[in-house]
DNA sequence: GTAAAACCTCAAGTACCCTTGAAGTCAAAA
DNA sequence: TTTTGACTTCAAGGGTACTTGAGGTTTTAC
């Protein structure tokens, strides 16, 4: 990359931080715990982005912290980056998000999970009857009809 | 493979279906909505096994079904197929599971759903704060530790 | 000023989870 | 019996999510 994607800035930080320094990619990693290869993967697919020096050195602002925060959460429940992608559709990358910008991802990805977790409970629901009747009766079991989450029309599960 | 890894069986179910017969890979497919290569490939690590007919072609036995779907709601679900052969430990592959068995391996589904059900809600308590507070002040969101469920000890999140 | 640590890019490699295609065989229906 | 569709293996390819390594530059610390 021969363009800086955005304005040059400070130096860099010292030692010790002020109040509202820039990071670079190794103070984001051991605060994130992800991996600068990580960070710099996010980047190239635009989930987050940096400033950088004159010699071409990464710059994290702070507010980059909690983008990677909810990019490594996500990984952990094993939600796929082009979904945290949308849920920070509306989430400036260039500037500190507003107030309002994370409340509306915030609501965004509470829905994402609100259905994860209904899927999780809906198969712990099922599991649970099977502890029950032993799911030898296969018919009966729910869970051979992934497709859908409550609706059923028939025995056998179809679509293809 | 040259080698028959269980019984020959009966040569194939007709068009109409006997109440126990076994099924070929196609129906295996319409049934469950999983691709007959992704059900070879589940078969290559084991996840699944089948009978082979004289002209080497499989056969699966009904309770494979089972298998089969609890693997593609895992799937749904963002569970690595490591974890869902774990959870099929103790079931038996060539032979139908006892009710003991489906019991045990229930529990213990149930016990990781709950487990990442867990985390999810713990996620969505975090991001409703964030709705009120707008989360500005960094500090003080627990999404920024992504390590510990509930614990906390200081400012920075660490660990690498 | 100089050395070490941290950073840079780019290409290739890895792991997981499959799909696609070639070349051939088997099974069920006409 | 013959034809068609479903099946077989094996090798290669593809998407996602990175890691590793080479070769070089920048920053920090002494």
């Amino acid at each position: 990359m021969s363009q800086h994607d955005a304005l040059e800035v400070d130096p860099a930080p010292t030692g010790k931080h002020a109040p509202d320094e820039l990071l670079t990619v190794g103070e984001m990693s051991r605060r994130t715990g992800v991996a600068p290869s990580a960070l710099r993967f996010y980047e190239d697919l635009g989930l987050i982005a940096s400033h950088r020096t004159d010699g071409n050195q990464r710059r994290y602002p702070r507010h980059m912290l909690r983008r990677v925060s909810l990019i490594s959460v996500a990984k952990r429940l094993g939600i796929p980056l082009s979904d945290v992608q949308t849920a920070f559709e509306n989430v400036p990358l260039d500037t500190t998000p507003s107030h309002a910008d994370w409340q509306q991802a915030s609501r965004r990805w509470k829905r994402q999970l609100e259905l994860r977790r209904l899927g999780i409970e809906q198969l712990e629901r099922e599991l649970t009857g099977c502890i029950g009747c032993g799911c030898l009766s296969m018919k009966a079991c729910r869970l051979l009809n992934p497709d859908d989450e409550l609706g059923e029309h028939g025995a056998g599960p179809q679509r293809l």
